[in-house]
DNA sequence: TAAAATTTGTACGTATGTATC
DNA sequence: CGATACATACGTACAAATTTT
């Protein structure tokens, strides 16, 4: 799928700004209940092991009827992700942390000429989410990040990495949904969800390099030592690294000039320092 | 509504970070179909004026049936936002700017302890919003902006401004995301759109303060003349004053301390350099 | 004036999903 | 778990209104 995309359009026309009539997905009601199940998975809300309420309290907090819940609970338990024991400590279970695609799949397009701004949004964000986590978290957050830096470097030492990208990916979601979460402000949150939901879309789309899990792990170890000492600069330096690297990637898979140029007021402040103290 | 919230909740604590279940809005099609012309409509991607496609072009586009886009379309005309006219130059008219509150309640909802959040992450994203755009506007982005600032003007002349705050609020609305088109990143329009949806929510909770139309408009030209100017220094002066204000507003509504301390690194680049040089 | 073209308005039969029992 | 009843959405065919030619 790489290097071979058709890219036409001519990248930040204002298309796609202005919103086209888009299909209205007229989706079942137990298929809103699968996405929603399983997006908690995949986004670090439900880990393996842990218990759902029971299928009566669940579809009345769900608004749905228990049959209706049943046909979703069966979906994901085909899937693997779910698992159901009956008697009198059953009950319905996290399985797997590893959602499959189909479940997800995201109806909302995004065009090939959008894709490069996903990583200009993220210049724009994350750094600012990372500091602000580092004024906020407490030991708990840090835990839940080391935890996951953790899994992917058990992951990384297996000899079947490749066979795993999906669930490295996942993991890197989580990461990121975990420093989103460290900032303690919900909205923050919710922002970087919509940003990782885009962001994914972008990768189905165009970016299919072969992840290379040991930079990743580095870079991801950084950052949480970065956020942890409070050290703002060193926070946007590495983020710079990371997103420097993401965008030489993105420029490699398709050709050069999608990435605009980056203004001078998104350089790391160590860059902007040194600018001033010249100048 | 003001002053006497119950702001019993703990602020900034993990609630409302992960996600609950939640209802699984199993709303009609027609429904869906409503909230997406309005919210065209209410977003400025629809102008008063404006003549939809026919009912079968628009129900091919929305993947919907013609009886339920014609659901839709009597809702939306009762409501006086659309205007039906038939016969061979008759269709689809849009009728109004304003758009009643009732089609476009949001069912999602926050808890009074993260509504100080989002104006937290105004500060993370607006300010780099407001420059990107400074960089990629053109005459055309600086133009609508403008024309906005003059309709808000024209709106505070009359003598019956606060008859007319919802309109003032969505002309509002208008001007930010017209500045976030002006980025020429689709995902960054994404971006502020999910957090004016919030802001909106947050607003009907909580801040009933009565508008000052003169200091926005003052603001916003200020804005919009720093953009135009592209001095970015400028741009995060203006963009402190509007939020600091809003801060203060929310504080006089609902009591003191919600509104965390600003980190310095959300400081206005001037604050920050003139540290740097006294440093 | 009349006919043609375009667009909304109305009606009904069918399929299917959802909830209740 | 199955069966039944209800609500919803769809497709289609045709009628009515209005403008254009």
């Amino acid at each position: 799928m790489s290097a071979g995309l058709p890219l036409t359009e001519r990248p930040y026309t204002r298309a796609g700004l202005q919103s086209e009539f888009e299909p209205v997905a007229t989706r079942r009601t137990f298929e809103e209940a699968v996405e929603q199940i399983a997006e908690k998975v995949k986004s670090g809300d439900l880990h393996v092991g842990d218990r759902l309420p029971s299928e009566r309290e669940l579809a009345a907090r769900m608004r749905i009827s228990r049959p209706t819940l049943r046909e979703a609970i069966k979906v994901l338990a085909e899937a693997g992700v779910l698992e159901v024991r009956r008697g009198q400590s059953g009950g319905i279970f996290v399985a797997a942390e590893l959602v499959p695609r189909e479940l997800l799949k995201s109806r909302q397009e995004i065009r090939v000429s959008e894709v490069a701004g996903v990583l200009e949004a993220r210049r724009l964000l994350e750094p600012r989410v990372a500091q602000l986590a580092a004024v906020h978290a407490g030991e708990e957050d840090f835990a839940r990040m080391a935890g996951l830096i953790e899994r992917k470097r058990e992951l990384a030492a297996r000899d079947d990495v490749l066979r795993h990208e999906d669930l490295f990916l996942q993991l890197d979601l989580k990461f990121h949904l975990a420093m989103a979460q460290a900032t303690r402000n919900s909205t923050v949150v919710s922002l970087m969800r919509s940003l990782f939901k885009r962001l994914e879309i972008a990768r189905d789309m165009a970016v299919h390099a072969p992840p290379v899990p040991d930079w990743v792990i580095d870079v991801h170890e950084r950052t949480l030592s970065a956020i942890r000492s409070a050290d703002f600069e060193a926070i946007e330096a590495v983020m710079d690294e990371h997103l420097a690297q993401l965008e030489q990637i993105w420029e490699q898979e398709t050709g050069r000039g999608l990435v605009r140029p980056l203004p001078d007021f998104l350089q790391p402040v160590a860059e902007r320092s040194r600018a001033l103290r010249a100048g």
